[in-house]
DNA sequence: ACCTGAACACCGTTCAAGT
DNA sequence: ACCTGAACACCGTTCAAGT
């Protein structure tokens, strides 16, 4: 019997020296991905840029994925973080208001890193998510449920469904424009309540 | 003074044989990517399965980069053409009736070979677009906005924006669904009408 | 307990030699 | 005009040796 791919750290660091090390790993992925995207993107560089050996990477990240997959994850804390707080504030509050406020978050989290956001959203869809980060993505949508949840009697369709489709379409709206290098950042969100606001409330 | 990357076809072939190498090529890097994905997709493995050497590979691509802008703009190719047929199809209908048109062709096209789309958008996102390909893009939205500017009066906002706009969401709710196994046709097709059409005759 | 870096296998790309 | 395939450089990953 198989169990899913391994990508979770190969060991926890158990000294302050090895914390530091693992740390400075991560950040140096990040810092390569945004800058150059995939490009500059491999171990040996990695742990250049970090300052370690190619071995001790390896020692705490079995293969190249696992990287990503610790950024990932990381990339999704601070979303369900931000998009619960986007919902708690907006509590009580109409829907359009609501979906401004997450409007808002969502836009705001993808324009700190860009090229990062991007090049870890393909890499996702590449290799099947790690347990730990499918119970992120569950966490996320079952924030945007609430949110939809108070707000039933103008919202059309399945929630579970409408959440999902609506995560897609603000991640697309958003990759795209990234892409496109907009800079608008106003006239990105107003679309995107757009867009969002109209497939909620429409049948 | 630097002109854009060179991604065309290094020479035309000029004789049959040579033809059938560069048919020979394409074909069996679109079968690696629709297999495999990005995984199995390398030059040699490439020249492999097409039976010749990488040697002819990179007579007539310049580099991995090269093939896949030709495969690229294949898969564009058709798109604007089941897009254009749509449109044709639909004109003098309803607003909605346009729309189910082209939601059919265009789930259609991107169900036909999942993995190899789902690849190729991401390459596509990496590299700049050769100019070829920025120009089928623009013709593509030019379909799109011909078709919306037959629905003046219905749709809100400016047209080629909104094209832009509907254009990635559309790519974004396809490429999800496919991405996450799904295969029930009807209801995909269904969000994507309703997200469409809720979008344009929202203000 | 953690780190190093040389070594190996694999893949993108080139080039000298063939028809 | 077209094709071949050995060769080189680069990158993922390992492992024997160090502190």
């Amino acid at each position: 019997m198989k169990t899913s791919a391994q990508t979770l750290p190969r060991k926890l660091p158990s000294q302050a020296r090895a914390e530091a090390t693992v740390g400075a790993i991560l950040e140096a992925a990040a810092r390569i991905l945004e800058s150059q995207g995939l490009d500059g993107f491999n171990t040996n560089r990695v742990a250049e840029v970090a300052g370690v050996s190619v071995g001790s990477l390896y020692q705490y990240f079995p293969h190249k994925h696992a990287l990503v997959a610790a950024l990932s994850e990381r990339a999704m804390r601070h979303r369900v973080a931000a998009l619960r707080g986007a919902v708690a504030k907006a509590r009580g509050k109409p829907l359009a208001h609501g979906v401004r406020a997450l409007v808002r978050a969502a836009v705001e989290q993808q324009f700190e890193a860009p090229r990062l956001a991007n090049a870890l959203d393909y890499m996702e869809r590449q290799l099947p998510l790690a347990e730990q980060q499918s119970a992120l993505q569950s966490e996320l949508l079952l924030v945007l449920v609430g949110f939809l949840a108070e707000h039933r009697g103008e919202v059309r369709g399945e929630l579970a469904t409408v959440a999902r489709d609506l995560q897609t379409i603000a991640k697309a709206l958003i990759d795209g424009a990234a892409a496109a290098g907009e800079t608008n950042l106003p006239a990105l969100r107003k679309r995107l309540e757009r867009a969002a606001l109209a497939y909620l409330v429409s049948g």
